[in-house]
DNA sequence: AATGAATGTCGTATATTTGCGACACACTTC
DNA sequence: GAAGTGTGTCGCAAATATACGACATTCATT
């Protein structure tokens, strides 16, 4: 990134990056599908599941971690890792928030050309 | 990536890992709330409203469009752009659909500490 | 205490992203 | 046609992301 200027850039903006970028992975969104699917939050059952090895799974979940998208709890020998939900709905609400205030407005379709 | 093991992974994961890779940055993020809030679909002038070179934003542009999220015209000197609404709308389906899946379902709240 | 199993962390190699200056191209205007 | 303006592309440098093997750690089991 050579020194992102991130500080330019409003916090909301920021934030909405942030998760993007969480989301930016495919392993990542699998992780977060198969957290879904097992009602049982799973451990390390989660490398096994994926076609990479335990070390790239372990810090994808670390990465998800930090953004506190997914909480681990240690359960013995084993770690349980479960999705966020409450957190997962407010960031849903702010994609939302972000999708509608791009589609609503006329964009230029097809037709009309570009109002330039 | 070190050779992305892209193909291990579920088609709608890869499309959705990569929209979010697209908005993974302040600056597109900056750049798509910016077409949408003028209705005139400008140009060049997206560079001037940003705190980065026209160089670097030409190129989040660039990715933008090859993602098909934005659209340029040519308008005789200048290059209007603008949002292409309809991939946004069903983009945006299918983040939600996605929140939703990762949304419902028990997840292990504060109180249950996971069922394992 | 010793062994074994499940995880996380560290170090490293490679690929990708980010940012920008320098250049080339297209078009308008004079 | 010459000059000027708006854009995109190319090449480079620095920062990140990705992936994984090798270790360290922690806990259960014997």
């Amino acid at each position: 990134m050579t020194y992102a200027k991130t500080a330019a850039f409003t916090e909301e903006q920021q934030q909405l990056a942030r998760v993007a970028k969480a989301l930016a992975h495919p392993a990542r969104i699998a992780i977060i599908q198969l957290l879904a699917s097992k009602q049982t939050c799973i451990s390390g059952d989660i490398a096994a599941e994926l076609p990479l090895s335990r070390t790239t799974v372990s810090q994808h979940l670390q990465e998800l971690k930090a953004l506190d998208l997914i909480r681990g709890e240690i359960e013995g020998l084993t770690v349980c890792y479960c999705l966020n939900t409450d957190l997962l709905k407010q960031v849903h609400q702010q994609f939302t928030a972000f999708f509608i205030e791009a589609t609503t407005g006329g964009a230029c379709g097809p037709a009309d050309a570009c109002a330039c």
